[in-house]
RNA sequence: GGUCCCGUAGCUCAGCUGGAUAGAGCAACGCCCUUCUAAGGCGUGGGUCAUGGGUUCGAAUCCCGUCGGGAUCACCA
């Protein structure tokens, strides 16, 4: 039983003693003491003064002597307002230190053989345009989330499904097929994805002066949108490429290949990685035909023009396409297609989506479709809808060249960390590689730490003009303390002190040294919480504030030059437990620390 | 228009399953390296928690209204 539970047993004991009155267990108040006040833990006995009545002081005041009385890990207590802070007696810090000190694992509950599998769905690239700011945070928290969700005891299997097929990608193919003269990568020396990219901006620009040039001979917007020469050529295209059209399917294979070159360097320098990869252009099929299923058992239905639809009025919703009119398949087709394969080949408990909120609508829909066409599972779907990134002047749009390109700000979040790194000159003795190592690992630190930090459902604002800091709250500031502490434990091992012995537990330590303890006892509940709500962003803050203790610790208090043998050996065990939690913490973030910096 | 989300310091964000005087970082100003890494520590200033009401011993937090911002309701993905 963990103290906080014990605490609460002990106040329902006490309450039910002094005033015969009954209350379980999780409805008493326990919470962290404010810093102003003494004690380690705070009951707040409003609720039992009513009952009591008495003063809320003075049924603190009995609370807080039948406590001290009966537990003996309450060494104190005191009473303000209805607020009755405990402190709890340092042996029991130091008990709980040993333990912490001796399991390596610490926080995490791994996965054992008959664990329950639940697949995370993130990423899912469309293969017309490289990735951006927006699909970093979908991949930073993707991946994040998975590493949560393994510390709970899942089985993960991170997946993603590449949007390989559709009318986007055969913008490109076109406009790449008209404007290109042959272009590729190898030629162009750029990467494949941006190039790919490259041709659908081409693709828009002329799609837009045909437009403008049909409305002037007298064609409304709408008319002109639909009728522009481009756009009926990359239609035939699609169609010929669900007809499989040698030649058309050559050219997507050609240009989705590129796509995929550039897109593995990508994902490679993010640090993400997927256990089974699903594409569209594998899954639609079956999606198309549980859709026909659909209209053959009149869940669905076709309209003279062919076009099938699910009619969700029923639901609150409206009607939803399915196939259009020419036969081709939407997204929505395609995503039931998927689902069904996942299931087919996966033992899922769970199955989560990371995608983003103004996706709520779809997977409202997919979620329902499924379920009409006879998966006991479609209700169970979980979208994990996260907010967008915008910049300072709202959202970001590709084809007004506003977006924020991924591989541009990895990179730029190296360069600045190296530069730093020379500033202060603490790797002048290190090798190459070690210094490009090091500022890979804090460039990326600050970015992902910095997509990570901020609630994962809320939509944040990215300034490009302000560069990412790599002070206060950030990445490199948990690094740093994380490379300070293994600094010390070098040099205790460079003088031959053994800390692994364990501690005395009748030592005196200090407030800031219990209040330590008492954070890192709370790691593996952080992390139970994050996967329960899905939110990187509480292991984030948790490691800033323990990093942010310790570095007041470091600053007011020597562990090396403490003469004290056993005090030295205390705070080296804390100093080694501290950087032990500072790297799970950072590890289920995706994000490296290092040894030194 | 329907549905949903958001509004906390100049900026970026915590806090939101109700609890003490609303917290951090950045930016500004000042102090601390002959002491284990100053990517650090300490301090100062900065708030009608959008707004009006309600519930409660107690509301940034829960409920209702108003204002402001965003998303979505496509034969786009």
């Amino acid at each position: 039983m963990n103290l906080e539970a014990t605490i609460q047993s002990v106040v329902a004991q006490s309450v039910k003693t002094l005033y015969n009155i009954d209350v379980e267990n999780n409805q008493i108040q326990i919470q962290k003491t404010k810093k102003e006040f003494e004690g380690d833990l705070t009951v707040v006995v409003f609720p039992f003064a009513k009952a009591a009545r008495k003063s809320p002081e003075a049924t603190g005041q009995e609370i807080g002597e039948f406590i001290v009385q009966n537990h003996a890990v309450v060494s104190a207590f005191n009473v303000i307002k209805g607020f009755l802070n405990l402190s709890i007696h340092p042996s029991y810090w130091l008990e709980t230190l040993d333990t912490i000190h001796g399991n390596a694992g610490f926080g995490k509950t791994l996965p054992t053989g008959k664990a329950d599998t639940m697949m995370i769905e993130y990423s899912s690239p469309n293969t017309n345009k490289p990735l951006h700011l927006g699909h970093i945070r979908n991949n930073l928290l993707g991946f994040s989330i998975a590493e949560i969700q393994k510390a709970n005891g899942w089985k993960v299997v991170k997946t993603n499904i590449v949007n390989d097929r559709g009318i986007h990608i055969c913008k490109s193919m076109l406009a790449w097929k008209l404007f290109g003269n042959g272009e590729t990568p190898e030629s162009s020396g750029m990467k494949g994805d941006h190039l790919v990219g490259k041709y659908y901006v081409v693709f828009d620009k002329a799609y837009k002066a045909e437009i403008k040039e049909l409305m002037e001979k007298g064609m409304t917007e709408e008319e002109a949108k639909k009728n522009a020469p481009l756009i009926l050529e990359a239609q035939n295209m699609l169609l010929a490429w669900e007809n499989n059209d040698m030649e058309v399917r050559q050219l997507w294979k050609t240009m989705n290949g590129w796509v995929y070159a550039g897109f593995d360097e990508t994902y490679k320098q993010m640090g993400v990685d997927f256990d089974k990869i699903y594409y569209e252009s594998e899954t639609y099929l079956t999606g198309k035909s549980e859709v026909e299923r659909g209209v053959a058992e009149k869940v669905f239905y076709q309209r003279d023009d062919k076009s099938v639809w699910a009619d969700l009025t029923g639901d609150g919703l409206d009607e939803k396409l399915l196939l259009r009119t020419d036969g081709t398949s939407v997204y929505m087709t395609q995503d039931i297609g998927t689902a069904k394969l996942r299931y087919n080949d996966f033992d899922i408990k769970k199955m989560v989506y990371v995608v983003g909120n103004e996706q709520n609508y779809h997977f409202q829909v997919l979620s329902i479709l499924l379920d009409k066409l006879g998966y006991a599972w479609g209700k169970d779907l979980v979208h994990f809808s996260y907010g967008m990134v915008e910049l300072p002047e709202g959202k970001m749009k590709s084809r007004e060249g506003t977006v924020v390109d991924a591989d541009d700000l990895m990179a730029e979040m190296i360069d600045s960390a190296r530069e730093t790194s020379q500033e202060l000159g603490k790797l002048d003795n290190c090798t190459p590689e070690e210094i490009e190592s090091v500022a890979r690992m804090v460039g990326l630190g600050a970015l992902k730490y910095f997509i990570l930090k901020v609630d994962p459902r809320k939509n944040m604002t990215f300034n490009p003009k302000e560069s990412i800091d790599f002070n206060g709250n950030t990445g490199p500031f948990i690094q740093y303390t994380h490379a300070r502490i293994k600094s010390v434990l070098r040099k205790a091992v460079e003088q031959g002190i053994n800390f692994g012995i364990g501690i005395d537990k009748s030592l005196e330590i200090s407030e800031k040294e219990s209040y330590l303890i008492q954070l890192l006892t709370e790691f593996p509940n952080i992390i139970k919480q994050a996967g329960e709500e899905f939110s990187p962003a509480l292991i984030a803050n948790y490691e800033y504030e323990l990093v942010k203790e310790f570095n007041q610790f470091y600053h007011d208090f020597s562990i090396l030059k403490e003469d004290n043998e056993a005090l030295r050996q205390f705070r080296l065990v804390l100093s080694a437990s501290v950087a032990k939690v500072i790297k799970t913490g950072m590890g289920l973030l995706g994000i490296e620390v290092p040894e030194r910096m």
